[in-house]
DNA sequence: CGCCTAGTTGAGGTAAGTCAATTCACGTGG
DNA sequence: CCACGTGAATTGACTTACCTCAACTAGGCG
């Protein structure tokens, strides 16, 4: 029997995955390796052979700019590539750091590519998960150009929430969250001090709090109001190649 | 011979496709249609059947929020795909309108997905084609996310010149831009009427001029400079896949 | 104990938004 | 042919959301 990880998971949504895919699939992890919170696994700029396939804790891609200053493009959260991107494109254009103490398993790319060749359905799953990941990064987009900070934070909270719901890491109540503020402040493009304002603003509107590592939702549906949150990008319903 | 289209080339720059690889490709191109400037061809929540290979003109995908703003999330120009998203997820996440009037060849789902079971390195290229797109959404995040407005709007136009020196249609000098002032400002996530003073300012700056639907570069090294554009991202180094 | 990191709060500055008026090019119908 | 309407660009005056600087608290750990 193969292992239900959570990519296997992930792809089995998109994709109903035979045993042969299974079994490609489970061929492609390698090593099992650890990393520790804030030390960067992937440099801005690094050639890479390798992406890896995160099991445990969480991971945030970002881009510096020259001037220091950075921009935290996605979070990772286990289930999720890291890298891929850097290893089709043979070059990777962001850096990844562990926000907490990360277990991944490497992929090779050359075994990637390999798996993709034998098994098409395989990329084709992958390309299906891709293309959430991207309608993810549209979405931030879009909050990170037009929405206030503080509907940004509110809409960001429950986009996030929505994800771990999906591996079973949360619910409608809230869920564990490791991030810092600094953290906050980079992926929604504030300051870290304004990212503390306007948490206190939804805090003391009775929305959702977060305080000390953990996001409760005080009142679910006027969150989701106020952030004009549209779950539907976010939705899965099921496989469609069967 | 198969025909050589934008997208072929497009293609061709990550996968070396051979002829049958090429005559599958050729053969996903059903009916020819236009559709007229400012016209969606695709509203968001819709749910799509086919996408489409843009052949001429300029189109532009964005989202709407209920407040009626919007941000558009990118551009495309000739050889682009439009709406593969939305077909790959079965739901269209975002609109579509023809920046001009545009020619485009209808791909339906189901063709495209026999494709890519048919041949897999078809699928490979395809999903690195959407890792390039992916990496421009990010660079436009971090761009709303962390430049100021005339940052912003230098690397904006920097890499829209990029984009369209790579299918012909421009180079350091400039280009032929059909763009309004409220594209750019749905674009860059600002109002049209600070899009008006930051093209001025750049302007009188000497580094880059937009009027009359042209982008000339006044300066092109200053510009690059200022706006800090790391074109590494945009890099093409040939097929990998032979 | 003392240092470091994360969080909190206030005061004041600034980039960008809003509102409003004007110009110009263009198309369209009387 | 000209009056008119419309969409795009332009500019000024004023407002505001968010930033910066700075001070302070609280917990964790050598």
């Amino acid at each position: 029997m193969i292992e239900n990880t959570p990519l296997v998971r992930k792809l089995g949504a998109f994709v109903a995955l035979l045993d042969p895919e299974l079994s490609v699939l489970a061929s492609l992890h390698k090593r099992r390796r650890t990393f520790v919170a804030g030390r960067d696994l992937v440099h801005q700029g690094q050639s890479d052979q390798a992406a890896y396939i995160l099991a445990s804790g969480w991971a945030c891609s970002y881009k510096l700019l020259e001037d220091g200053q950075r921009q935290i493009v996605d979070f990772q959260i286990p289930g999720d590539f890291l890298g891929l991107r850097s290893v089709l494109l043979h070059v990777s254009d962001h850096s990844i750091e562990p926000v907490t103490d990360i277990e991944v398993t490497e992929v090779l790319a050359a075994d990637l590519l390999k798996a993709f060749a034998q098994t098409p359905r395989l990329a084709t799953a992958v390309l299906w998960a891709a293309s959430r990941d991207e309608a993810m990064v549209v979405e931030h987009l879009v909050g990170v150009g037009r929405r206030d900070a503080a509907e940004r934070m509110a809409h960001f909270l429950l986009e996030l929430g929505g994800r771990l719901a999906w591996v079973g890491l949360g619910n409608t109540d809230g869920y564990a969250c490791p991030l810092t503020q600094y953290h906050l402040a980079d992926a929604l493009g504030l300051s870290a001090v304004h990212v503390n304002r306007v948490l206190r603003q939804l805090r003391e509107a009775g929305m959702v709090t977060f305080r000390d590592g953990f996001v409760a939702f005080d009142d679910y549906d006027q969150l989701i109001k106020f952030a004009q949150f549209d779950p539907s990008y976010m939705d899965q319903k099921g496989p469609f190649l069967p």
